[in-house]
DNA sequence: CTGAAAGCGCTAACAG
DNA sequence: CTGTTAGCGCTTTCAG
């Protein structure tokens, strides 16, 4: 039949073996590997016999073969798992870890939770099915002792932007309760003493020190809790459009807002516009916005560096990788205001 | 000496195999293997037996050692090759590609050109090295027929945004001419008759489209080409911000400009401002901006639908892998006109 | 400098 | 329902 094809002639959808480049090169199979490989002692002509011969059939190594046998049992893979990937931090993040593992001949496998606390699990568990070399992770769920098993194995932890609860791993973030005390500071120095705190949920451990850091700060300065609004559990733009429309509609609303997170803010800013008092109430994001630049008022933030972040969490992982057990630490990377006009607004009376 | 570990000892840094689960759960290996694996015909009580047995050595399967031996070698794993990470487009796409894995039980290696044609050989073959079952892929060289001897291998390719050149495979990209066109179309419905056209690069084929299709929907209204500044090669917002202010600087500017893509768009966006004319110069940009409508003006868009092409996409690789071999196509998405506000301004006088 | 033999951890193909 | 045997494509080991 015409459609049946020959079973004696190598079927050409297959990847060609070492062998069969021994083969055709006329050489042991372990020469082949010895040049593929690169090792010396090869000579010059059989160098170039073997090459020859793989570009012929279009030979790549088998990466699974080789790292079954292989003693160390590298992969040169690693994943990265992170809240949402739509996201500019993330997106930044992201970016920074591909470059270092370029750098390091390892390839990304990149994954998005959602910032759904179910689904961290699952996903774990599909990476490291894997048998990856190591995980960055943000993680979502309160407690990640589930890990431990799996590094007792070898793999390795780096946290990324929340610290770990459960496992001792190293930690990245950036400086949450100096950040949010930067921003108070900077309010409190234009003049404004009705200050109001919006935030995502306690539970996120960052998302607690940035309040406490807001707080601690405005206490410090005499400013009484209860001419401090706090709202907390915000997590997306509705909720936080909703709770300054509350907030400013209160008999002696605030005259400056402290936003602790991305999408807080840009609720809070389509609130004020609607209130028509953006350009009279005072805002500071945490978290850059993009375009923030371009929005009237320009909003001044306390800038993260996902680009350091990321760069220490690929640094820390590589060094792991290749022996480093040091103790587990905590990273701080500095925030950064950026002052751009919504923080300078003054309080009106 | 202390620091030596005993060689006679089990490493317990080293995975449980199959056979440890099977020598303690008391049962061959191919039982072990057909519980792992889901298999009928295994006895409740041995298949808990097995069960207990692999959980207590945290026995994780080793899937190079399965792909190794098993007739299709699939890995369950795709790559995405994007322009840059960093970029709302390819979060959303991103994304979706993600969930359309995850639903496959399929990982995805993702990474970043940065638009640097240099990097995408390299970055593909880093891919292809380790043997994954696609690649979707944004690229940035002129032709990718290097890809051809792999497709032939049997990895599957799917185009995103742009059209392949020098293989055949399929290709999910928006409806870029008559999105363009619309654009025009609208501009031209709200009164202007001096459009200017700033888009990116030429030799970008959807960059080409773009253009055609504006600049045709212009003459077919009358308008000549000498009233339409063209402006190309424009990259980036630094470009883009120059070549707007040259443009608007010419005796009788343009009252109405379409950016054709992101970057041009901020530029533009900055460009009006300093000139203090973004509320009498009518803006149409072809794809969205993250917080366009807190802008003032709010954009008015052509929306790609990232979602949309990357779930096509994700659908057509996963198809091809299934076995689909039909002939390869291009899958056209249309557009979206976004009405916010900078686009209906009406021509000055 | 080169190659033959063993075996990594698993699945396929048979046997029972 | 369960187990045995071979061998995937490579690296390791050891012998030329």
């Amino acid at each position: 039949m015409a459609t049946m094809s020959d079973p004696e002639r190598p079927d050409s959808s297959h990847r060609a073996t070492m062998k069969q480049v021994a083969t055709l090169a006329g050489v042991g199979l372990k020469t082949v590997s010895r040049v593929i490989n690169d090792e010396p002692y090869v000579s010059q002509e059989i160098t170039g016999r073997v090459r020859a011969a793989a570009e012929q059939l279009d030979y790549l190594p088998n990466p699974h073969a080789g790292v079954l046998r292989s003693k160390a049992k590298r992969h040169l893979t690693i994943g990265l798992l992170v809240g949402s990937v739509d996201n500019p931090f993330v997106g930044a993040l992201h970016r920074v870890i591909e470059e270092a593992a370029h750098e390091h001949d390892a390839a990304v496998f990149a994954s998005s939770l959602d910032d759904d606390p179910h689904r961290e699990r699952g996903i774990v568990q599909a990476f490291l099915r894997r048998r990856l070399d190591g995980l960055i992770l943000t993680t979502v769920t309160p407690n990640q002792s589930y890990l431990v098993p799996e590094q007792r194995h070898g793999t390795q932890f780096v946290f990324v932007d929340r610290p770990p609860t459960g496992v001792e791993a190293d930690a990245i973030i950036s400086d949450n309760a100096e950040g949010a005390a930067a921003a108070a500071r900077h309010l409190i120095a234009h003049g404004h003493r009705r200050l109001a705190y919006l935030g995502d949920r306690h539970e996120i451990k960052t998302a607690a020190l940035r309040r406490e850091g807001f707080l601690g700060e405005v206490s410090r300065e005499g400013i009484l809790a209860a001419d401090t609004p706090v709202v907390e559990g915000l997590h997306d733009e509705e909720s936080s459009y909703r709770a300054v429309l509350e907030i400013m509609r209160r008999p002696e609303p605030p005259t400056a807002l402290f936003t602790a997170q991305n999408l807080v803010t840009i609720g809070a800013i389509r609130a004020l516009r609607d209130l028509g008092v953006q350009r009279s109430t005072a805002l500071v994001s945490f978290d850059d916005i993009p375009l923030s630049g371009l929005l009237d008022p320009a909003i001044t933030v306390i800038a993260q560096h996902p680009d350091r972040i990321g760069a220490l969490a690929a640094k820390r992982m590589f060094d792991r990788i290749a022996g480093d057990d040091s103790p587990a630490r905590e990273f701080v990377v500095p925030t950064t205001l950026i002052v751009r006009g919504s923080g300078e607004i003054p309080p009106h009376d």
